[in-house]
RNA sequence: GCAGGGGUGGCAGAGCCUGGUCAAAUGCGCUGGCUUCAGGGGUCAGUCUCUUAGCGAGUCCGAGGGUUCAAAUCCCUCCCCCUGCACCA
């Protein structure tokens, strides 16, 4: 069988007609079969900017495989693919090379384009989606025009994160530890006017919905700690000498006897009048100072820092009158902006007022033990007895918080609430290539929202790209328009909107992605919605995610769309890696999936990236792991090639031990394969068509004169084995699909169905009979000492065994196969039969 | 610090949920045989240790304990690695 070699150039061959074919036939136009279930499988859309790179080639490799097998398995098929194309890059390359963004959008989207087609990717291009035309980018601006009627939409001033790279604002998701989740450079504080997004709104909605999602346990976890719900109560403290309150929110309520200071933020709306013109005055002020300039100029500083206001508040408990500090780490935007410390149960708190020698009261003990207040040495943060604690004495402290917090209400000295983390969405750029947010300032009406007729408002020409300020702001045309209220002149908004806006929605949009009148029709939506595959990679795990869940919901209550959930099923595939660190430029370690193609055709790419690991952990390149999938393939061929000329020639009927065993090891690949794909790993599906190819080969080697029967065997394998490998390899696998004369596309036929071969059961018990027979007839030792028997007998024998649970593999040539059963539901020598189950085989005896 | 995920044979990577077909799939690498094979192809076998012609025995899945007739798989403790959030009261 060594006639037909497959050769590299055959198999690019292969891929260019098929790719040719596919497209003048329309073989991937989602139908719409009445009667059959309806099925979205989406990658996240790319956002084309210079190379693609090898992990945008995994993550199309992995979706386009699946959606191949869900097509194969009788669904309705939506597979789109479109392009998130505002953003930065463009902008950045317009100012450096003097072009238009526009221009170098549409070159890069085109060369991602081809691309696609070359990877033999099966989406559905009529409706793709761009998300920098017009025809699209108008239904952000009326989206939001349809938030700001209903508040979710609004506009305040407040100190916001800037980018002096970028030069332009971010949201609170968009700063990682500090720095701009795209250039990197130091996030600064500024205060400016920006239109927010309330997602705050629905951060309990967002945390609820998390639970009926099948998402990686990691990504879910990510949002409910982003979303940070933790329930507490507010606290009113008097302030001495005042009419005042300080507030104060605690999720400690059982730690409230212990307070010895309270501590609020430098921008604490109420700190300057505390102190105002006390002795304090000079040395609070110079405080706030340094601590708001090392926040503005993004100082992480762990060092607790505070100074004494010199102002005395009441704890409403006890009556204690204890201090008021100032301290660098307390937060003015989170909970109320001013904490309650109890050095004695918690460690920051400790840390402080051992700095400044505050004193520590101890109203928690662990069981069993009785602290000191003198010798503490760190602070006791478990669970643990109350004592110091008036009637709550004795009690659990977990058990008191609900007690506590219950009694302050009656007192009407706290309430019980909820905070979050979250942040309200910051959508405002001071860029120009994204989506104008549509409002007008006039002078005399304020904030002027433009009129839905006016949509969309176009993105101007008439701009100069000079890499300072906002591009938009040169355009005299732009900016300068006239009131749509009363005429007068007025100034056009010209921030445009966060490209993640664009992104919250266009899995909406691909499923009427032509619609002139409306961003989508709800029953299109419908059909379709919520995506039952999306896959992409973890980094978006908080932004992109985060943002269309919020966006979907907001949809919702707007009427627009039924669903709650726009992803039902999430698939977070691994970054792909050379020598353990990821690919880039900067480290030149770059595989273009580009190179890999011109050698080898897509096949071999999309075969290697789908074996070598499962898809969600991170893929080691192995530069020896193509030439090993070329191999594969080319193993594949060339069984099929035999397979395709062999014709009948003897008259042998009935079938014999070997086209039971390939008949059987063929339903099983079947079984394996169909189960890799619907568990999403698809890498363990290679073993069991390994086996089979290899089986297959041997099977018309050693069969000299088949007859009629035998050769139907031979071809259905193979058939089986082309539709199998289909997902991987689809050029290669049409290729093979005609030469065995299958009917129409491999990619439009059906998924072979396990268990077309007949299996007759026996009897376990006389299976097990049998084995013990052998067992002894063989090995000459009695049972009863047998702990695991692996049964070597000669193919005849096998034939009682047909068709059973068993595990039969080749050992040591043709002579011997080994199989081992069990009947382990038998065995149950203690009477506790939780571990023995039937099914299992191994045979046990003691 | 908090939270999540991991540590498997020379390497990559399954298996762990649902304990027994596990000396542990598959691929790479390595060794040897075969193939009219001129070094990159195909194919077969071997590749933890000892040993056999073949059977076999021992040890083994980060470390150490435990549960069980039986543990890579379940439980506990410890060590190490990765990822995310970072002063959220």
């Amino acid at each position: 069988m060594d006639s037909e070699v497959l050769t590299v150039e055959e198999l690019r061959r292969i891929a260019v007609k098929w790719q040719d074919l596919w497209e003048r036939q329309k073989v991937f136009e989602v139908s719409e079969v009445e009667g059959r279930p309806n099925f979205y499988v989406l990658e996240m859309f790319p956002y084309p900017s210079g190379n693609m790179h090898m992990g945008h080639a995994r993550n199309y490799s992995i979706g386009d495989a699946f959606a191949r097998f869900k097509r194969m398995n009788g669904f309705n098929v939506l597979y789109p693919m479109g392009f998130d194309s505002f953003g930065l890059p463009a902008e950045n390359a317009a100012i450096l090379n003097n072009v238009h963004p526009r221009v170098w959008t549409e070159k890069n989207i085109s060369m991602f384009k081809s691309i696609f087609k070359r990877i033999g990717s099966s989406y559905d291009w009529r409706r793709e989606v761009v998300t920098y035309k017009p025809e699209y980018y108008r239904w952000n601006q009326w989206f939001f025009l349809k938030f700001l009627e209903k508040g979710i939409a609004y506009r305040r001033k407040s100190p916001v994160n800037w980018c002096p790279s970028c030069k332009t604002v971010l949201a609170n998701e968009q700063v990682e530890q500090g720095k701009c989740w795209r250039c990197k450079s130091k996030v600064v504080l500024k205060d400016l006017e920006q239109w927010f997004f309330k997602i705050t709104d629905y951060a309990e909605a967002l945390l609820e919905g998390l639970n009926g999602l099948e998402w990686p346990k990691e990504v879910k976890v990510m949002q409910e700690n982003w979303i940070g719900k933790s329930s507490g109560v507010l606290v009113d403290f008097k302030i001495k000498n005042s009419d005042d309150d300080l507030r104060i929110f605690t999720t400690r309520p059982d730690t409230l006897f212990g307070v010895t200071f309270v501590v609020i933020a430098p921008d604490h709306p109420k700190l300057l009048s505390l102190v105002k013109g006390t002795k304090q005055e000079k040395e609070v002020k110079e405080f706030i100072e340094k601590a708001m300039h090392d926040r503005v100029s993004g100082v992480l500083d762990q060092e607790k820092h505070g100074v004494n206001t010199g102002r005395i508040c009441v704890n409403p408990v006890n009556k204690d009158e204890i201090p008021v500090y100032v301290g660098n780490f307390v937060l003015a935007d989170y909970g109320t902006g001013a904490i309650m410390s109890v050095p004695a149960h918690d460690q920051r708190d400790f840390e402080f007022a051992k700095k400044y020698g505050i004193p520590v009261k101890i109203v928690i003990n662990p069981v069993g033990k009785e602290l000191d207040a003198e010798t503490l040495e760190k602070a006791f943060v478990d669970e643990g007895i109350m004592v110091n604690s008036q009637q709550f004495n004795g009690l659990k402290s977990r058990e008191a918080i609900n007690k506590v917090s219950d009694w302050l209400e009656g007192l009407k000295i706290g309430r019980k609430t909820i905070e979050y983390k979250l942040r309200d969405w910051l959508i405002s750029r001071q860029r120009y290539w994204g989506t104008p947010i549509p409002v007008i300032y006039c002078e005399k009406c304020g904030v002027v929202p433009v009129p839905e007729k006016d949509l969309p408002v176009l993105l101007p020409e008439d701009v100069k790209f000079t890499g300072s300020g906002n591009p938009i702001e040169t355009s005299e045309s732009f900016v300068h328009v006239k009131c749509p209220q009363c005429g007068a002149p007025a100034r056009r908004e010209t921030d445009t909107m966060d490209t993640f806006v664009d992104s919250s929605w266009y899995f909406l949009r691909y499923t009427d992605a032509r619609n002139q009148t409306a961003p989508f029709s709800k029953s299109e939506v419908e059909k379709w919605l919520p995506v039952d595959q999306y896959i992409g990679g973890v980094e978006h795990a908080i932004l992109h995610l985060l943002y269309s869940r919020f966006f979907t919901k907001a949809l919702k209550d707007l009427g627009l769309v039924g669903v709650g959930e726009p992803f039902s099923n999430l698939l977070a595939q691994g970054m792909v890696l050379k020598e353990g660190s990821k690919m880039s430029k900067s480290v030149g370690n770059i595989v273009d999936p580009t190179e890999i193609m011109d050698k080898y055709g897509p096949d071999v790419m999309r075969f290697y990236l789908l074996s070598v690991a499962l898809p969600e952990t991170e893929l080691e390149w192995s530069d020896s792991g193509i030439p090993a999938s070329f191999r594969f393939i080319s193993r594949f061929w060339s069984v099929i090639e035999a397979v395709s000329v062999v014709k009948p020639s003897g008259s042998v009927s009935g079938r014999g031990f070997y086209d039971e065993y390939l008949a059987s090891l063929s339903a099983s690949a079947v079984e394996e394969v169909t189960r890799s794909f619907n568990d999403k790993k698809f890498n363990l599906a290679v073993p069991s068509l390994s086996v089979l190819i290899d089986a297959l080969n041997e099977y018309v080697d050693v069969t000299e004169n088949p007859s009629e029967e035998q050769v139907a065997l031979m071809k259905s394998v193979a058939r089986n084995l082309t539709l199998l490998l289909s997902p991987f390899a689809p050029h290669v696998c049409e290729e093979c699909w005609s030469k065995l004369g299958g009917k129409g596309f491999v990619s439009s036929a059906a998924w072979p169905v396990a268990g077309v071969f007949d299996k007759k059961p026996i009897e376990t018990v006389e299976l097990y009979k049998k084995v013990c027979a052998d067992v002894e007839k063989i090995k000459g030792i009695s049972k009863a000492k047998i702990s695991k028997a692996y049964v070597y007998v000669i193919p005849g024998e096998v034939e009682l065994l047909k068709g059973l649970p068993v595990y039969l593999k080749r050992h040591s040539g043709v002579e011997s196969f080994v199989f081992a059963v069990n009947d382990s539901a038998k065995y149950d020598p203690k009477g506790k039969s939780k571990s023995a189950k039937p099914g299992r085989p191994g045979l046990y005896l003691e």
